[in-house]
DNA sequence: GTGAAAGCGCTAACAG
DNA sequence: CTGTTAGCGCTTTCAC
């Protein structure tokens, strides 16, 4: 209670004044070589960023955000947060916020199971005081929501693995190419008798996913009979369970193709209670790249979805959007992000003799290495 | 491309003047009453309130953190993001930040795979221009930024596992008595035969739960054999690994206490390739609660760790200080936090025929069902 | 109890 | 190319 350093609390310490009279320039100019408008001589710019270093300056964002103007606040409201999907879209959200100045307001809207109410919502976002509002799934799907941010004439991104309904802007990925993709690598691998997983009935991204593997199935000239496709939930349970039907078909599946990552290690967990090897006796693959891919053993091999990326289109759609005052048409744009396939280590080719009807020799086979 | 709505765009549509204008008072009493204070009349206050209600006014955070220049930024800095940990502890922070009108600001020091440089990361504080910093581990736990953020007299609170230094403020959990809990719950639940699963060595948190465990054991006179405790590196293949070598002592552990989730996922995985079935024949318990432990089914038994309070703790000792100014010393207490049992599905009693010394029985054995 | 004046640190819009 | 003048929306400080 005598001399302590005292940073850190009230006033900033410099600003741009100060480096301003030190640079022997006004802080007008200061403000543009921050800024990065090339109207500024080079010598005076050399000037002016010596000074700044000596200073150690840093511009203060709450000032800039006022006296500019162009700053959003942007709410993310979420519900039943898989926490995986929430970090990284968090991150991939934050860290274009700061880029462009914005502020992201967090917003739960965890309805206790029920469907949020209309006017609850309306309320909540209103409360946060936000200028714009990005969604992530399972939310962004949700009519409720999307009906209540409408009647606020609120403009909001929807980060969607389901329906593309055209309201808001909307980011998502094409599930039907991404399937496609990831069975065509199940195929070069060798394998014919691929059996699949589906998600929970209704959520149109497993439909989605679905749909690829039967086109690229097809595309190959492969059938695939009725019991070649069990219904899933996208739990690990549902997965363990439908793993247990699909090993009981005749030819057993050499792969099977989960449309999630959880419903994949549920399968997994399946193989292993009944002595089969992963990846030598049965290839495994999953979809999103969530945090369990990486986490058992042996890893998921799967289709990663650039959640971060997404994230950060919403809060740049919206960022235009406002900035630009662009007309509203535009709103309706929908962006279509990249995967990519995530190898590592639950494909393998087939043992020869699972591609027979009866054959026995393969029994105990290693993989080639 | 006509008459839009031009919302959310440039300034501010309602301000505090009109808000004042509208309820007959100066701004200076709509401020009042905005921050609670109250030597505002309840007359006035309500006709302020009810203008702010007609009007729909929501003040201006940033001009608020500027005029009031209590505001901090507040630097969040993480490293090889466990998302699970990061999402849960970003939300607790930004909870707290947003109630303190404080900003977070996300900084990530990813070292691919070396240690940061001390001068690196100053380097990256610095241009983060925040005025202190908080820390998920596992880089709370690292010198070089623990050094970097001393020199550079940037208040800082780390939310730890491991040792506590005694430098800057100090947020964690008591490994040791959780530790002890969860050894108690399995020994209530009529175990005797525990196996335990050590973190990788040289990690304090596991140490300290193994200190736990050892505690709870001796102290209900129960000895623990040189083969019941394994060594783990906190990794699903690790646990898996340990798991393999306590299911071969004799007698067979009834139960395996692993020192985080994923290692228990591992150790469960083991247990089915054994034909052993959880938790009817094995009973298996984590620590940490992290997202696996309620993906796999049986849903994991575990310790949690309340993350996002953690965080929100961490914030909260910065602000203190800050606000008030509090004296250097006060920077040394630690905040210890309570952690829960969560109990889910994968402890039961032990089966009576696993207290024998011989069974033979189980080989080979199929999943009931 | 309430109000008036004076900024917080920065940038928009103009002049020069 | 650079500087001047006015604020952004709110809170502080001090009167009344």
């Amino acid at each position: 209670m005598s001399e302590p350093h005292s940073r850190a609390n009230k006033r900033q310490t410099v600003t741009i004044k100060e480096v301003a009279e030190r640079a022997g320039v006004s802080a007008m100019t200061v403000s543009r070589v921050l800024n990065n408008q090339d109207v500024v001589r080079d010598e005076t710019r050399t000037r002016v960023e010596e000074a700044i270093r000596a200073l150690k300056y840093r511009p203060n964002i709450l000032a800039r955000g006022l006296a500019g103007g162009r700053s959003l606040h942007i709410g993310l409201i979420y519900e039943n947060p898989s926490h995986g999907y929430l970090s990284e879209f968090l991150v991939g959200a934050l860290n274009r916020c700061r880029m462009a100045r914005h502020h992201l307001v967090l917003e739960e809207l965890s309805s206790g199971g029920e469907e949020p109410q209309r006017a609850q919502v309306a309320e909540r976002i209103l409360a946060a005081g936000v200028d714009a509002v990005i969604i992530p799934p399972p939310l962004s799907d949700n009519r409720e929501v999307i009906a209540a941010l409408d009647e606020l004439e609120m403009p909001f991104a929807r980060v969607i693995n389901c329906e593309q309904t055209g309201q808001g802007f909307e980011v998502t990925i094409d599930d039907v190419a991404a399937a496609r993709a990831m069975t065509e690598h199940l195929i070069r691998a060798g394998h014919r008798d691929i059996g699949f997983i589906k998600g929970a009935p209704g959520h149109l991204a497993g439909e989605r996913r679905l749909e690829g593997f039967l086109a690229a199935m097809s595309a190959h000239g492969l059938t695939v009979p009725y019991a070649a496709v069990a219904q899933g939930q996208f739990t690990y349970r549902s997965g363990m369970d439908a793993a247990e039907a699909l090993l009981a078909a005749s030819p057993r599946p050499t792969a099977i193709f989960a449309s999630n990552d959880d419903m994949a290690a549920g399968a997994i967990s399946t193989a292993l209670r009944h002595g089969l090897r992963v990846p030598e006796d049965l290839s495994v693959v999953g979809f999103d790249d969530t945090e369990i891919a990486t986490t058992i053993w042996p890893q998921l091999t799967t289709v990663r979805q650039p959640i971060a990326e997404m994230a950060a289109t919403a809060v740049e759609l919206l960022s235009r959007h406002a900035v630009e005052s662009a007309p509203y048409e535009d709103a309706h744009a929908a962006r279509l992000l990249d995967v990519e396939i995530v190898e590592r280590g639950t494909v393998a080719p087939p043992a020869a003799s699972s591609r027979e009807k009866g054959g026995g020799q393969a029994q105990g086979a290693r993989s080639v290495r």
